[in-house]
DNA sequence: ACCTGAACACCGTTCAAGT
DNA sequence: ACCTGAACACCGTTCAAGT
């Protein structure tokens, strides 16, 4: 192990973001290390300062690289309950990143893959409103946001409270189904 | 500073815990430091153990005030959008310990504090559906769980991205306003 | 230009020893 | 019974020095 490796123009950069993700995947975002990363990548624990500025940096770095997944995740999910299942279900299948993501730049401009994701559960939500299938009690963006809000909470309460169910089964689908139709009553179509 | 102190049976367990409130207040979670609280009551790092297990056993400690805390001023919440207005506050008033009280005691028992909370919530929400504010499209009991969702993730993401507002205002209780009758319909009374 | 080696202050935790 | 002092492995970060 550590093989000693050589980089060139900016691999390392990406090696480091890639084990990142690994350990995050493997021990969740408490225990992430940046001196860990730099083992694995074979090189000592100065070099990934020639890439980011800080441990922060790098981790900015890979919660966009989370946003992106996101994103693709969630314009493959069709309607408005399909939207809500994939989002929760991407927190449940990584969360690590998923913390990562939510955690890191404080303050910092929004991701462009996050306002990507948003795009797409407003059009989701607009088309609901429009087929009737949710009420209309407010403009389909507040809407979007109130919704974006309760997959959010779910997803973080479902992360750390597994054994308290929201709704009757374990699957993602299911809460986000569950929940908005107790909400919005929305029925999946 | 660091005065030296005697404390006398479980007096320094409570300074501990008072200690890594006002750490939590001043710097947040991500700054919390065990020698710190240690430091601040002027004992050796070495001192804590005898009361706490580890850095995690005097956090859990922290979180189960901290949910007391956030019974007590839900119970002095009126209504629905009371409630949810006041649980928003919370953790924008204290949001280091709201953070610490979410991410402690993972599979741990669920707080009495807690349950206390969410038995609050309930009784409002089952208010709130006999009296026809809000539509009863599924049982209180799922609905308050939604509903609690609803403003866990909204604290949540106001707390981390306080800049994207959600709804008009910044205040907590116009945000709780606005997302709740955005999905609900629920008007304030 | 990119990485190493060694150092710094700090952290959580342990343990023998003091009172 | 409760706390100290000193140690351990580890962390994030810096910086002179190597290639």
């Amino acid at each position: 192990m550590a093989e000693r490796k050589t980089y060139h123009h900016g691999a390392l950069r990406q090696a480091l973001i890639d084990g990142a993700k690994e350990i995050l995947a493997e021990s969740g975002h408490e225990q992430f290390s940046l001196n860990e990363v730099a083992r694995r990548a074979g090189v000592s624990t100065a070099a990934p300062y020639r890439h980011f500025t800080n441990r922060d940096d790098l981790l900015s770095a890979v919660a966009e690289e989370g946003y992106q997944t996101l994103a693709v995740d969630l314009e493959k999910a069709t309607g408005l309950v399909g939207l809500g299942g994939a989002y929760v279900r991407f927190a449940h299948e990584h969360p690590g990143l998923f913390v990562t993501m939510f955690r890191s730049r404080p303050g910092g401009e929004a991701s462009a893959a996050g306002e990507a994701a948003f795009g797409t559960l407003l059009r989701a939500v607009l088309a609901a409103q429009e087929s009737g299938a949710i009420p209309a009690y407010a403009s389909p963006e507040l809407t979007a946001r109130s919704i974006w809000a309760t997959l959010h909470g779910l997803a973080v309460l479902h992360l750390q409270r597994p054994h308290e169910r929201y709704g009757l089964g374990g699957e993602p689908e299911e809460l986000a189904t569950t929940t908005l139709s107790a909400l919005l009553g929305v029925k999946p179509e």
